[in-house]
DNA sequence: ACCCGTGTTCGCTG
DNA sequence: TCAGCGAACACGGG
């Protein structure tokens, strides 16, 4: 379930379950596998592993390996990790299980499998791809204002856009990008090169509070998402045609962007709709 | 049965 | 070169 607070909740998880522990046997079915990866060169680089502290840039993880190299993991749309004792049933939608000395088993979960596994042939995994291709991480390294408005000004897209484009910066997807938006009350439709530098603080504070929104609601497993049978914790993503929470005078509007459903509100992000 | 979807990539068109 | 569009991937859920 996964944009880069939800990513983070599972480098969390993966660190407490897999950090300091070794692999005692694998089970892989595979999905989407990064490119280079072969699933027989995954296991051969997997054998016997001891996994080290995870880590996330963007929607991207990767666990280094004791020794060199390290595990490569993309949630996709519906990626989750979940730990189980070896002795309990195979999880359904299991695309990897990692068996562990201590008797855990720690399982990766795609439904839809657009998910991506993968080996780095280096614990610096930022020198490859898909590391090398990211703009600043918007939890872990965020940019200033300023940075943040002169990434934006390179581009004619509209705002909603730009900020998906993980080359730009990297962790926002769909939701959260709806969301940030409503909160820097910024329309959509603006295009990037028309952000002003008081509007890239406003919007830096609007990412920072949406992601927080997940951060702090962590319980460990559930994270609050819409498709969960949960209400819908958002504030304008799935709530077409709803009364504005803020202003209670604007109907939250529905457009497609780059085939994406964007959300906002005409009243409070009114400005210079373009 | 139909439509939608938290992500990403690729090909085509203007 | 850039931006927009549609499709593709594969499958569950409303």
């Amino acid at each position: 379930m996964p944009e880069l607070p939800e990513v983070e909740v599972h480098r969390r998880h993966l660190d407490a379950w897999l950090a300091g522990h070794s692999l005692v046997e694998l089970l892989f079915k595979p999905a989407g596998m990064l490119a280079g990866t072969t699933p027989a060169s995954l296991e051969t680089n997997l054998q016997g592993a001891r996994f080290l502290a995870p880590l996330r840039r963007g929607k991207h993880l990767a666990v280094p390996v004791a020794g060199g190299g390290a595990l490569y993991l993309h949630l996709g749309m519906t990626g989750h990790f979940s730990r189980r004792q070896g002795d309990e049933a195979v999880p359904r939608f299991q695309t990897l299980s990692l068996h562990l000395e201590n008797g855990t088993v720690v399982d990766f979960t795609d439904a839809r499998r657009f998910s991506k596994v993968g080996w780095l042939p280096d614990h610096d995994v930022t020198r490859y791809a898909p590391f090398n291709a990211l703009g600043p991480d918007l939890l872990l390294s965020p940019p200033s204002a300023k940075e943040l408005r002169d990434l934006l000004s390179r581009t004619q897209r509209p705002l909603k856009v730009a900020l998906m484009d993980q080359g730009v910066v990297a962790g926002l997807g769909n939701i959260h990008a709806s969301e940030a938006l409503w909160r820097a009350r910024i329309h959509p439709n603006r295009l990037g090169s028309s952000l002003t530098l008081v509007e890239a603080r406003q919007l830096l504070a609007g990412i920072a509070a949406t992601f927080q929104l997940v951060l702090q609601d962590d319980d460990g497993e559930t994270l609050p998402y819409v498709t969960q049978g949960a209400p819908n914790p958002f504030s304008v993503y799935g709530r077409e045609g709803e009364r504005c929470a803020r202003c209670r005078k604007g109907e939250i509007e529905r457009a497609v962007q780059a085939g994406r459903s964007t959300f906002w509100c005409p009243v409070c992000q009114s400005s210079n709709a373009g």
